[in-house]
DNA sequence: AGTCGAGTTCTTTTT
DNA sequence: GAACTCGACT
């Protein structure tokens, strides 16, 4: 076999079932390195495969050869770090399969733990129908908690605000730390400050435990929890699973080191990663997972697969050549060697600034395209969002086609948690917060006024064993609504009754469809200018409820979900650029690969030169971007940014300083540079085409 | 007292 | 561009 690059489309309607399958020749469709992996015998195993090595691949065969030695499907685990992962690797099997992958469980390491809770999570204390925070829910949780507890404390200018505290609580929880010590680190002068974000803390858990509500953290240190408490449980799970594959190894924090050790302990654990990839220690990752895997479990068999399908052997001198510059002691060694035919170095481009930059790559797009490139096989990568700004507004300009992961995310825009809080309102009227945020929506209606009135519903439902929803629109109740929101507020009322009453027993799509033509039509047609658009992004909620059966599930879905649906609305067919950060790039590949912005300060960022992150990540970061590049590898950066007025002068990234000049060429950024003025010929850009001048 | 609008500041990375 | 602050208005 020769196909290690990708899969091909399976055009064919649903695969057969597996005995009706020709046999997978492993030897064949493996090199040696990954058939030893795949074939691995029982017992602990770290697979140890670098960028573009065929990790996946290795992944999915180990699963598809378990199934071939008689394991069942539903004795399998698989946990990943993102759901485009997750759908990547259930897809995969059951390509080469034919097994479901309904059958396997398997998702991230949150969602999974979400499920794990739905179950069990009455052993802690945490409700069955209990609602997931994303983070911007939490956050403003944590808000309006530490207002409840001290409401001077956010008028003390030097006090943190809630979300770098929220952040803190996160990061302490992650990695298994008490929050007060996690608090010193970051703010050592002040010694009466760190009780008070430890009482914070405190009290922002007994809030989510009382409304029935779990943050991302949540998931995971309650399942660890559950697997340790609670015997049913633990028992349940280490007897199912005989087999638990965990994919991006190096990125598990201690508590999902814990939980694999914990779920794990009476059978194999396969853990597959790149340590020369961990990039999320910011969030709690702990690269000594990786590194003392080994040794926590003895009898480990290590596997190394470095034969690299994906760059030319240039790129791959290149990536390698920064792994030159770490730390040999807090690492495996680990060289990809190269399998593809030679093609051009790596370029570097200084440029003048972001404009030029912008210009520059996507007059080099332009030559690609003219000679036969797609646009989605092209991908521009960056450290921060922000970097991008330039580019986009170019991109627009030009009429080019493209497409960015995340920024914003499409759970994530006002028009659709709107709504959404209204449906978990219902799901759980212990959920304030979601309360809130649509009560506010009204005219002359808070915070303060939001809370008023629901705290007299409340009252009324123990009163006389009402529904929250009946109590809300009781008239006497409805009198204390300030006159301006009056005639919305009987509106919302009735759409929230009718929620509530299909809730029970209609379809999550039904419901969903019920709260998107009631009230807040209304209102989204009346506060935005661009409804239509906001219109159609709610219709796209109602596909994605017909594809869950209980509301409490899709609602979950709904908040893990939040990052995959990033990429949306591209037409099947339309070929696309891509922007993305580098962290979202993980895991794939593109021919040609862009990555702006490789300037000191930029990348790596200020607070990593400043010591306040850490610059082997970055370092790490860099060597990611890189390995994504099949045959062409851009480098940019601007010698000025244009912050806030001031102009600063930029010099190239000190990665790029430490790499052996011969494995790049310097390019000017003038030779690709088109002349603006006058009536060039500034063809070849399809539909769109080109937008006047600036 | 509470809501609303204008103006200001600062942007890492994500489940 | 969003998240916050501040001052005016009901």
């Amino acid at each position: 076999m020769y196909d290690y690059e990708d899969e091909e489309e399976d055009m064919f309607g649903s695969p057969p079932p597996v005995r009706d399958r020709p046999e997978i020749d492993f030897k064949a469709d493996l090199n040696e390195e990954q058939f030893r992996a795949v074939t691995a015998p029982d017992g602990p195993a770290l697979v140890l495969a670098g960028a573009g090595s065929g990790k996946t691949r290795t992944l999915t065969y180990r699963v598809a050869y378990l199934l071939s030695q008689g394991v069942s499907p539903e004795a399998i685990l698989l946990l990943t770090f993102t759901n485009k992962a997750a759908k990547q690797m259930l897809d995969r099997v059951e390509q080469l399969t034919g097994v479901g992958s309904h059958r396997f469980l398997g998702g991230t390491f949150h969602s999974v733990g979400g499920q794990v809770l739905r179950l069990f999570g009455d052993s802690v204390g945490l409700v069955r129908n209990f609602t997931i925070l994303d983070d911007g829910d939490s956050d403003s949780l944590l808000n309006e908690v530490i207002r409840g507890l001290d409401p001077s404390f956010f008028k003390t200018k030097e006090n943190p605000k809630a979300k770098p505290i929220k952040g803190l609580i996160s990061f302490a929880r992650n990695i298994g730390s008490p929050v007060e010590d996690i608090a010193k680190g970051r703010y050592p002068a002040n010694g009466e400050l760190l009780a008070r974000i430890d009482s914070f803390a405190r009290a922002y858990q007994e809030t989510k435990i009382e409304r029935g509500l779990a943050d991302y953290d949540d998931l995971l240190v309650y399942w660890l929890e559950v697997l340790q408490n609670n015997e049913e449980a633990a028992r349940y799970y280490q007897e199912r699973f005989s087999h638990v594959l965990v994919d991006e190894y190096q990125d598990v924090n201690s508590l999902q080191a814990g939980i694999v050790d914990k779920i794990g302990a009476k059978h194999q654990i396969m853990a597959v990663g790149d340590d020369a990839q961990c990039i999320y220690t910011w969030r709690g990752a702990d690269i000594d997972q990786i590194m003392e895997f080994p040794q926590r479990h003895p009898g480990t068999t290590v596997f190394k697969i470095e034969t690299n399908y994906r760059s030319s052997p240039e790129i791959l001198k290149l990536a390698n050549g920064i792994l030159d510059s770490r730390d040999e002691e807090s690492s495996y060694s680990k060289v990809l060697k190269p399998s593809r035919p030679h093609a051009s170095l790596p370029v570097l481009v200084p440029t003048l600034d972001a404009y030029q930059q912008a210009d520059f790559v996507l007059g080099k797009i332009e030559s690609l395209v003219d000679a036969g490139a797609r646009y989605e096989d092209v991908a521009i990568l960056y450290r921060a969002h922000y970097h991008a700004m330039e580019l986009q507004v170019e991109l627009s300009r030009r009429g080019l086609p493209f497409v960015i992961t995340s920024g914003l995310r499409f759970f994530e825009q006002a028009h659709v948690k709107d709504l959404v809080a209204q449906i978990r309102f219902v799901a759980n009227p212990k959920d304030v917060t979601a309360f809130m945020r649509f009560a506010c929506l009204l005219p002359k209606v808070g915070e303060k006024t939001a809370a008023k009135l629901l705290g007299l519903a409340e009252r009324r439902t123990k009163e006389k064993g009402m529904r929250v929803t009946e109590a809300l629109a009781e008239s006497d109740l409805v009198a204390k609504v300030p006159a301006d929101a009056r005639e919305d507020w009987v509106d919302l009322m009735e759409t929230l009754r009718s929620i509530d009453l299909l809730a029970g027993s209609a379809t999550p799509a039904k419901v969903v469809d019920e709260a998107i033509h009631g009230w807040y039509q209304n209102h989204l047609r009346a506060t935005y200018e661009n409804w239509p658009r906001r219109e159609e992004d709610l219709e796209s909620l109602v596909d994605f409820a017909g594809k869950h059966e209980n509301l409490h599930e899709m609602l979950s879905q709904l908040v893990l979900l939040s990052s995959e649906s990033g990429d949306r609305v591209v037409r099947p067919g339309e070929s696309c650029l891509r922007l993305s950060t580098i962290h979202q790039s993980k895991g794939l590949e593109f021919p040609h690969v862009f990555i702006i912005g490789l300037a000191d300060g930029l990348f790596p960022n200020k607070r990593a030169i400043d010591g306040e992150g850490d610059l082997e990540e970055e370092r790490r970061l860099f060597y990611v971007a890189t390995t994504r590049a099949e045959s062409s590898l851009h480098l940019l950066f601007p010698t000025l940014s244009n912050q806030k007025g001031t102009p600063v002068r930029l010099v190239q990234s000190r990665f790029l300083k430490e790499l052996p000049e011969a494995r790049y060429e310097l390019h000017n950024a003038h030779s690709s540079h088109r002349p603006r003025q006058g009536g060039w010929n500034r063809r070849g850009f399809g539909r769109g085409g080109y937008r006047g001048y600036r």
